[in-house]
DNA sequence: AGCACGCCGACT
DNA sequence: GTCGGCGTGCTC
């Protein structure tokens, strides 16, 4: 049918060239505009990921915010290269999603989208030169470095500018090679990684003339003679009954079934392949086990557990947000799971989001009991495929459930109904390196006020904002008060050690107390938790002779020794040393251990218990991928007798048979220079009290310290929550501190002090002129004042919450930031922008 | 963030 | 004189 002649000017021939405004996950302020081919018109959508070309060398993944069609006036837009999605992996939610938080954390959206998405959904190009086979290069006049270069050539096919770099120990390569491309002697190109692999596996079916009874009846009556090849296809039909179903053959069987068995004749199965009897095909799989939920996996809820539900689902008629204060061990899980299913029969998505270290095996297995397979699971322990697998997951609707971790907030969901933030007091779930330095528990209330979802928060030890916003009415409260059947709350009790230390019963570092209860535990053959928040063996190393103290080269703090490497490491940037034999200041070889960490109390207790088994847990027992799974499942089977960890045992781990909990050091925590370190030493010291003591027995729990009457210790044992609160949000409001206050930090950066300092003051003298002076403090140094060979000092904002214009101020922080690093002496100056800092 | 362009010192 | 250093500004 051929279109009749129409004017050129009739609306129905126009062509309308169509824009697209992009994010790049690059940080530059604005979004920019590319050209939509004609071949994408129609399919490209907002959300799909496309491939452009930014700036003269790089061609990354971009993000389709917009699309419309006003061509820039200042420009000519480029074209977009490739669309990746046919189906959108982002959704519109998100890219307003993405704005906001640019907005709100003071950063980029190209920042946030880098964080956002899995680097497996990400491409970025990588400039590369190979030689030029036009090139001639014996009357060509070479530089030494040239030579190199084309020699390396010779050896690989391309080089990428960092290999040529590396190779020839020079920071500048690009000259180089613009001259080597003048003398068209090597070319560049760009070489794009698509990272995301789908996992693969190849399968062996039967040719389709076979599925036709008498003729596959022929060939067996025929391969009679060839025992080899005949058991290969019987075993096939033994599997794969197509004589029952003929639609099974299509699914085929695995390759491997055929080349692991080894009763079974590999070059059998390449002949009948090659015979036209059998066939290889490939199939994408997922990485993740298929698993089906329990049959009769229900949660029995308690009472009490009953009531709280009930009272949660009451709260969330009225508050779109519940906190769920929840005693330790008061069953808070079987809550969530109920409340779960009923989201998930409503047809809704549900996140449930953790705390990196509280996302462990126990808790996981747990899950899967009920949800199966149809659980996603998202953990930075994953691969990067197996995340892509989990985000495209979302968007199919494979996954409506997910448990995660901080990052999961920026799943695809478009029909969240329930967000839970467990442990929400957690301040893992605060980013701080890089932008956007977002607090997950946060982004899970836009999310929900976007989405119309409910959020539940739940703690044992909530943290002063969200109980405050509890208490206003802002959000819903729901209390558990008593621990799951019929377990008891620990019995906690102090261990004075200054009291011991004068009367001589202290062992290094354990209180006769401690120690009793101790040989009293493991004789009933109960098992034992230590917590002790340092790793390592002692924080430093110090001379007897002149005082000399191990301390790092790039940062201001001391080098903490450990004893099974023999070495001296800094925790802040990794720096590490061979510790010395003789002091480097004196010459004296009185080197000393001062103070202790996990690593010592180890090494003591191996010596006081020689009987016990005992097993520490911190971050250098566990970097191997599953020796943390180990060690739970060890302490489970009862084949360690003392567990001694940093504070990654006090996290979402349930233990039947731990009577006593012994806790060290907390008086350093609590003295913490910082508004909020009462809140964290009571917390940690609840959190850690909890793993004393399941079903009927009562736990003890013995706290050490130098000084009984502090008041917060006293609060611990009356597990007086209420108590702490009232304290803490009594000074909150009177200092300006949140919740009643919104804080950024300033964190001004420079590798000589005196510019650190004069910038920071200079920014300071500034921010007050137009804030006033009692909204800024600062400039202070922080308490590590120099981190990775860069002086550090912050400044901190106080924003009222209420009849302010917050994005002005933050405007105006902007504006000021952006004045100081514009003088050229303060050229090298980083200034980190953090808000609600924590 | 990269990367190109442009302006200056220390070397063949 | 050029090579190679770093400061400055742009990327649709």
């Amino acid at each position: 049918m051929k279109r009749q002649q129409v004017s050129p000017f009739s609306e129905e021939n126009e062509i309308i060239t169509h824009f697209a405004d992009v994010i790049v996950p690059v940080p530059v302020p604005n979004l920019y505009t590319y050209r939509v081919p004609e071949k994408m018109e129609g399919s490209l959508k907002v959300g799909a990921r496309v491939i452009v070309q930014f700036g003269q060398k790089k061609v990354l993944t971009a993000v389709v915010a917009k699309i419309h069609n006003h061509p820039p006036q200042a420009y000519q837009a480029k074209y977009i290269l490739e669309l990746l999605d046919e189906i959108p992996l982002i959704t519109q939610k998100q890219i307003e999603l993405f704005q906001w938080m640019a907005q709100y954390y003071m950063c980029h959206v190209g920042e946030v989208l880098n964080v956002a998405l899995p680097s497996g959904l990400k491409i970025s190009s990588e400039s590369k030169i190979q030689l030029n086979p036009q090139g001639d290069w014996e009357g060509a006049a070479l530089t030494e470095r040239e030579m190199l270069v084309l020699g390396l050539l010779q050896e690989k096919e391309s080089l990428s500018y960092q290999e040529i770099s590396q190779e020839l120990d020079i920071k500048n390569v690009y000259q180089l090679i613009k001259s080597l491309v003048t003398k068209e002697l090597i070319l560049v190109f760009e070489e794009v990684k698509e990272k995301y692999q789908p996992k693969v596996v190849k399968k062996i079916r039967l040719q389709r003339p076979y599925l036709d009874k008498p003729i596959l009846e022929k060939l067996l009556k025929d391969l009679e003679k060839k025992p080899k090849q005949s058991d290969i296809v019987l075993s096939y039909l033994r599997h794969v009954p197509v004589f029952r179903d003929w639609t099974l053959n299509e699914m085929g069987i695995e390759k491997s079934f055929f080349t692991k068995n080894k009763n079974l004749s590999n070059s059998s199965l390449k002949t009948l392949m090659a015979g036209q009897i059998l066939e290889e095909f490939e199939v994408i799989v997922s990485r993740f086990e298929e698993f089906e939920p329990e049959k009769h996996a229900q949660v029995q809820l308690s009472k009490l557990q009953q009531l709280a539900f009930n009272q949660i689902m009451d709260n969330f008629e009225r508050n779109n947000i519940v906190l769920l204060h929840g005693v330790t061990g008061s069953g808070k899980t079987e809550i969530y799971i109920e409340l779960i299913q009923k989201v998930l029969q409503s047809g809704s998505q549900v996140l449930f989001l953790l705390p990196e270290i509280a996302l462990t095996t126990q808790i996981v297995a747990r899950l899967k009991k009920f949800f199966g397979s149809s659980m996603g699971i998202y953990h930075s322990k994953f691969s990067d495929n197996e995340r892509v697998e989990v985000w495209q997951g979302v968007v199919s609707g494979k996954y409506n459930f997910v448990v995660g971790v901080r990052s999961s907030i920026f799943l695809p969901f478009d029909n969240l109904g329930l967000l839970i933030v467990d442990e929400e007091h957690e301040n893992s779930y605060k980013q701080h390196d890089p932008a956007p330095r977002y607090h997950a528990r946060d982004m899970a209330a836009v999310i929900a006020k976007q989405q119309h979802c409910k959020v539940l928060l739940g703690s044992a030890t909530p943290s002063i904002e969200s109980f405050y916003h509890a208490q206003s009415g802002r959000y819903g409260l729901v209390r558990l008060t008593e621990r799951y059947g019929n377990a008891q709350l620990p019995q906690i009790e102090l261990a004075d050690i200054r009291a011991e230390r004068k009367a001589k019963t202290l062992k290094s570092h354990f209180t006769s107390k401690l120690l009793n209860a101790m040989h009293a535990a493991l004789q009933k053959g109960e098992q034992v938790i230590l917590f002790q928040n340092r790793r390592g063996y002692a924080p430093y190393i110090s001379c007897r002779d002149c005082a000399w103290v191990s301390k790092c080269q790039n940062c201001d703090v001391s080098l903490t020794y450990h004893l099974h490497t023999h070495q001296l490491v800094c925790h802040y940037c990794g720096y590490q040393q061979e510790t010395p034999k003789k002091c480097p200041a004196c010459g004296s070889t009185r080197l000393e251990t001062v103070g202790h960490g996990t690593e010592k109390l180890e090494d003591e207790l191996k010596l006081l218990f020689p009987e016990a088994s005992i097993q520490r847990m911190d971050l250098d027992t566990t970097r191997q991928k599953n020796a943390y799974q180990k060690i739970i499942q060890d302490f489970e089977e009862h084949k360690i007798d003392i567990l001694i960890g940093t504070q990654m045992i006090s996290k979402g781990l349930d233990f039947d048979n731990v009577s006593l909990v012994g806790i060290f050091d907390i008086d350093r925590m609590i003295h913490f220079p910082d508004f909020r370190s009462i809140e964290r030493a009571f917390q940690i010291m609840t959190q850690v009290s909890g793993r004393a003591g399941r079903k009927d027995k009562v736990g003890k729990v013995i706290i050490q310290t130098n000084k009984t009457d502090q008041a917060v210790l006293g609060k611990v044992i009356q597990n007086d929550y209420l108590g702490i609160y009232e304290q803490e949000i009594e000074e909150r409001e009177q200092f300006m501190y949140p919740p009643f206050n919104r804080i950024i930090r300033l964190i001004i950066k420079h590798p000589q002090q005196y510019i650190t300092n004069q910038a920071a003051d200079e920014l300071a003298k500034n921010l007050r002129e137009k804030l006033g002076w009692e909204r800024i403090l600062g400039p202070e140094a922080p308490v590590i004042s120099r981190v990775r060979n860069l002086y550090l000092k912050n400044i901190l904002v106080k924003i009222e919450r209420q009849n302010i214009n917050l994005s002005a101020v933050k405007n105006f922080i902007q504006e000021q930031i952006e004045e100081i690093t514009t003088q050229k002496d303060y050229r090298k100056i980083r200034i980190v922008v953090d808000v609600d800092a924590v």
